[in-house]
DNA sequence: CTTGAAATGTAGTGATTACTACAAATTAAT
DNA sequence: ATTAATTTGTAGTAATCACTACATTTCAAG
């Protein structure tokens, strides 16, 4: 690998740390060149420019992320996915990438590229994360029952981030009740 | 009324509407003396700072949201809301509403006051609204039901704000499939 | 009419930001 | 060793932003 390109490679990931420790809009280039441990100008250097750099770290997170949604052997009915996915956004390890996701969605509104990209991708990646570990009952339409699981954890995240905590467990209890009433475990 | 809280009013509105036209973070003190019709100079003599004014705007707003969602004579059951919140959200007449929403919760995680506050009033606002128009189904839980409604409706604005529509309907229909199963009207 | 207060305009401050011009130092090639 | 290219530092630019100092006009009260 060039020496250039492994610079590169090296600031991102210390520019990304860092960007999940706090968030993307207080990374200034200054708190990117510390976090990197170099100067601004040197990231001028080895980056276009600050979108070059936001891309190569939100890229990098990105993949992160993917792979550490990655279990293989992990497989859910409905109920237990749901319960899961409740607790999943309590956890320390995950709570800075949803931060993070949060962070994006908006920006993918308000600012397009590459923000809409990086959306679109980690968007693809959690649909597929779903289907791989989301055992269905009966002759549900899997794509449908993704969709609403992917809905309701975006709900869910939403309703954590504002603080409305009660307001998660109770839809969780609601969207249990939906179907334990109507689909007794056969 | 005093002269000045008059003009104080008067800004106020005018500032609303830009807001809901565009966005809070696209409304410097520049901007919001243009749609005002004045100077930013005046608005600081009206106003204690910007988050005074932005205050003041984001209130009326709620306001205005809360307004139009009171619907005296609509109720609906589980299936049938689900549809109406779905539709509601492409409604030309919502959907400003809806983006500043959106914008509110992220920058009441990132800003704290007055966004968290005002955020906090919405929800209560919507979780009113749900209630006021849900007939729900049997014995079921109105509380957990009504969050349920919720959280769903926050993940379908997510996924609208993200462009992710296919899935939105999906979810929907998911939704709807859920409780038909194993509610057949009665 | 005089006087004091309220309203408004002009211009500017200081902070932050992404980004750059220029030059010096370091490294590599011949 | 000389030259050329790469790497780094210093300093600064131009834009944007919230906010202000100061002066002037307008207005109202006695």
């Amino acid at each position: 690998m060039d020496k250039f390109e492994q610079k590169r490679q090296d600031y991102t990931h210390h520019i990304a740390k860092a960007t999940l420790a706090s968030s993307i809009k207080e990374m200034s280039l200054k708190k990117m060149a510390a976090a990197a441990g170099t100067s601004d100008r040197m990231l001028m250097h080895y980056f276009k420019d600050k979108q070059d750099i936001e891309t190569a770290v939100l890229t990098s997170i990105s993949q992160e992320l993917i792979d550490l949604l990655q279990q293989p052997d992990l497989k859910l009915e409905f109920t237990a996915f749901v319960r899961f996915l409740r607790q999943a956004i309590d956890e320390p390890r995950i709570k800075p990438y949803l931060n993070l996701w949060f962070e994006i969605t908006h920006l993918a509104t308000s600012q397009g590229e590459p923000y809409t990209s990086i959306t679109r991708t980690i968007g693809e990646s959690f649909d597929d994360w779903i289907k791989q570990i989301y055992v269905p009952t009966e002759g549900e339409d899997v794509d449908q029952q993704t969709a609403l699981l992917f809905v309701f954890t975006e709900g869910l995240v939403v309703m954590n981030k504002i603080g409305l905590e009660e307001r998660m467990d109770a839809a969780v209890e609601a969207m249990i009740a939906l179907t334990k009433d109507n689909r007794p475990r056969n």
